[in-house]
DNA sequence: CGTCCGTTGTTCAAATTTGTACTCAAGTGT
DNA sequence: ACACTTGAGTACAAATTTGAACAACGGACG
């Protein structure tokens, strides 16, 4: 029905500010955890997650889901880090096919010693660059895009494209 | 000097919330390109440089800037689309060494047939979600984020973590 | 109970990304 | 012309991600 609408110059720029802010944002902050501790920034979000939660521990599904990867990415982390001694895992007694991923002392510690470097990274070019209002109004906009695209699995084009 | 300052509630709403957004927007978007025209949101994101530019083509190392990706990757992504005979490469004549990528007249078609669903995706899950003055507030505090990131390529944490 | 359906975490191969090393030329200064 | 430094693109191996297939359960229901 709607012929399609493209994006107008205001638009464009902020859709195109979005995607080249988290690439930027993305290389620089994964490149300092790299170099200073040693661990990727998915591998600081695992810890950082499980460092949040009761028991500092957490099942593999839901630290998924927490840190937005894949399952099977999930597994392939959580051996890496375990193999670093930073993680281990838990079986469940209620429920033998759980697996708890658990935060080490020596997890929590390096968690510890990069944290402070990080949060100043993300201070700096993220937190600083924006004026408090603006960064009100990123998170109240940006809260609101993550809450519909929960909530509907995929309202989104569903028969959008069927004629090929 | 200054003992880590951790980020406030906003701050931190802010931040997760710009995390969350790109990772979810990323995933749809790249899973619907794929689902309806084959393609990678990185390849889709070549070609649309592409089709904006002079004669249709870029060197590689401009291409490889625009869609802020590595050279070897782009190498990679590049074959992958002449190979599909979306792009091909071209010698220049005034300089040995340059290779330019140029958009087929295939890739022009693909792109011009992927554009429409991708768009409309781009505006049902993001703008639509923010007001017009949130959209604004983005673009200007990222813009402002990009701006001192491209510049100095490394105020940040020089001497940072000098200790260990 | 036994059956069926949805979950959970893992495995495995293929696709992709990363990072480094390399090859050739341009450009510079001598 | 001759080193010398830098830049461009590629090659390659290692690391990581993806996606589908699997095995093993829970849970609801007849």
């Amino acid at each position: 029905m709607d012929r399609p609408r493209w994006l107008n110059e205001e638009e464009k720029r902020a859709w195109n500010a979005f995607i080249a802010a988290h690439a930027l944002l993305y290389q620089r902050l994964d490149q300092q955890l790299k170099r200073d501790v040693g661990l990727s920034h998915l591998q600081y979000m695992v810890l950082a997650r499980l460092s949040g939660a009761p028991d500092r521990e957490l099942r593999m599904a839901e630290l998924a889901d927490a840190v937005q990867n894949s399952k099977s990415g999930l597994t392939y982390q959580i051996g890496q880090l375990e193999q670093a001694g930073l993680v281990c895992r838990r079986n469940c007694q209620s429920d033998v096919r759980a697996v708890y991923a658990r935060l080490t002392d020596e997890g929590m510690a390096l968690l510890e010693r990069a944290a402070p470097g990080h949060v100043a990274m993300v201070r700096e070019l993220f937190i600083d660059a924006l004026t408090p209002a603006q960064l009100q109004a990123l998170a109240d906009g940006l809260g609101e895009a993550n809450r519909r695209m929960r909530e509907c699995g995929g309202t989104a084009t569903h028969e959008f494209e069927r004629r090929k």
